[in-house]
DNA sequence: CCCCATTGCCTTACCGTGTAAGGCTGCCGT
DNA sequence: ACGGCAGCCTTACACGGTAAGGCAATGGGG
């Protein structure tokens, strides 16, 4: 009958288990008591150490957020190790020739490599695009982030103004993802065999433009991260699109 | 004792019901036995139009997609009288001097009238984004209407590629939203005055660029939908910011 | 050294959710 | 007339969050 001496609860304890539990079975699975089972513990245990649920998802996200994106330097992350950046749609990615730069240097590749270094968190945890949009408070951490990216936006030469359109152009992006609207079902290849041919055909004709182009395109299946696109690629392209019009607006009128 | 005879159930006024009660009183209050209540009902009624809760909220998407954007033609609503279009941040919004387009005329002007017109049915109805982005099933009108899009995009001269990555750019904003990271709470002004002034110069010194930002900005209060952006004028930032990205990638290297 | 307050975890209980299983009643066609 | 079925109902269950309070050990003050 040794009295297993298990450490004592805490607020970190509860909630690094709470993301390895999101990460495990979902977030849907993240209830009290499947994590107070998944310590040990009774439900109303977690209580000494969270009032609520509300403040249990607000302590998961910020955990989430500040085990990566936002360290504290410039994020020199060993994770983003190989730059898959190589070749987009016609997208100057690393320092190359700049235009008529006032401001320092580079920061296009500065804020391209927070957003993608921030996408690899976001890759890690599905389910946090979900729960940050559906909390209603910001999470602090995330304040000091977006003062980086308006700092370095100013830096670069940018009036408050179009430091503030560029802010809400960029959305999500810089928490690494885009709204999907067409979430390709995680789990079960929506694959051409399991539609059957007279549905497919059907819908050929109902939506002649879309079938065309998934035809056209059929990706080399070299695509890990989800269904059929949204890969890296598609996520490199929105942020250059955005980065590169932004740079163009602040060249050109200066507003 | 006037029997009441109320007309009967039908899947069509449940799904109606839902989204007055979603208007009324958010949807978290959407619940099986409040709608029923709504409908002078018993809760299990509802199940036999209906057969769970999953497709009562489909169809309340379906629902409210099918009220406005996605009707038949090119969207003449009525809604659209007033283009506060305007003066952005220097985008050519009507057909104007178009480079050297190959497609057939104004695409972008196409394209923002429709992303304008979704805006409309999200800001009648709040809770669209996070519904639609919770759903797992992409509502098939959403198919037809990207379709469109698509159509529109090759039309214009895209091949399916660049089509398949504005897609991708483009995210919600078809369905009139962003993904709104700082949504400054709906109710109860987060004016400057419920903050204390300790708090509020403490957040200066550790949000510099944020707090001059917002410093700098200060709308002219001419701002009603939200809290203090995020307002017409962002949005359609936004949307001429990837279109005119888009034009150029267009014109530009074929690919 | 003893006492007692505090800390840490537990039990019990309540209400609100979605929904499975099945009962009653009137209208319909045969 | 009658059987079936459409429409609505009651009951009950397994969850979810969480309010109220209990019991044990621990540690500091008298």
């Amino acid at each position: 009958m040794t009295r297993t001496i298990r450490e004592p609860l805490s607020r970190s304890r509860v909630l690094a288990a709470a993301v390895a539990l999101a990460d495990a079975e979902g977030v849907e699975a993240l209830t009290m008591r499947r994590l107070a089972v998944a310590l040990d513990v009774r439900a109303m245990s977690l209580y000494h150490y969270l009032p609520a649920k509300q403040a249990l998802l607000d302590g998961v996200v910020e955990t989430v957020l500040a085990e990566t994106v936002l360290g504290d330097p410039v994020l020199g992350d060993p994770i983003l190790g190989d730059p898959v950046l190589a070749e987009n749609d016609g997208a100057p990615t690393g320092p190359g020739p700049e235009g008529t730069g006032t401001g320092s240097g580079d920061w296009r590749g500065v804020l391209r490599q927070r957003f993608l270094a921030a996408r690899q968190v976001t890759l890690r945890h599905p389910w946090l695009p979900g729960l940050l949009s559906s909390r209603s408070n910001v999470p602090p951490v995330l304040f000091a982030y977006y003062d980086r990216i308006v700092g370095t936006l100013v830096d670069a030469g940018f009036s408050y103004h179009l430091a503030h359109r560029a802010l809400h152009a960029f959305g999500s992006l810089p928490l690494g993802f885009v709204q999907e609207i067409f979430r390709p079902d995680p789990v079960g290849g929506t694959g051409p065999e399991d539609t059957a041919e007279a549905d497919l055909a059907a819908m050929a004709s109902a939506l002649p433009h879309l079938t065309a182009m998934v035809a056209a395109e059929v990706h080399d299946a070299t695509d890990p991260t989800l269904g059929w696109c949204d890969s890296q690629t598609e996520f490199e392209f929105t942020v250059d699109l955005l980065l590169n019009g932004l740079e163009r607006l602040r060249t050109g009128s200066g507003e």
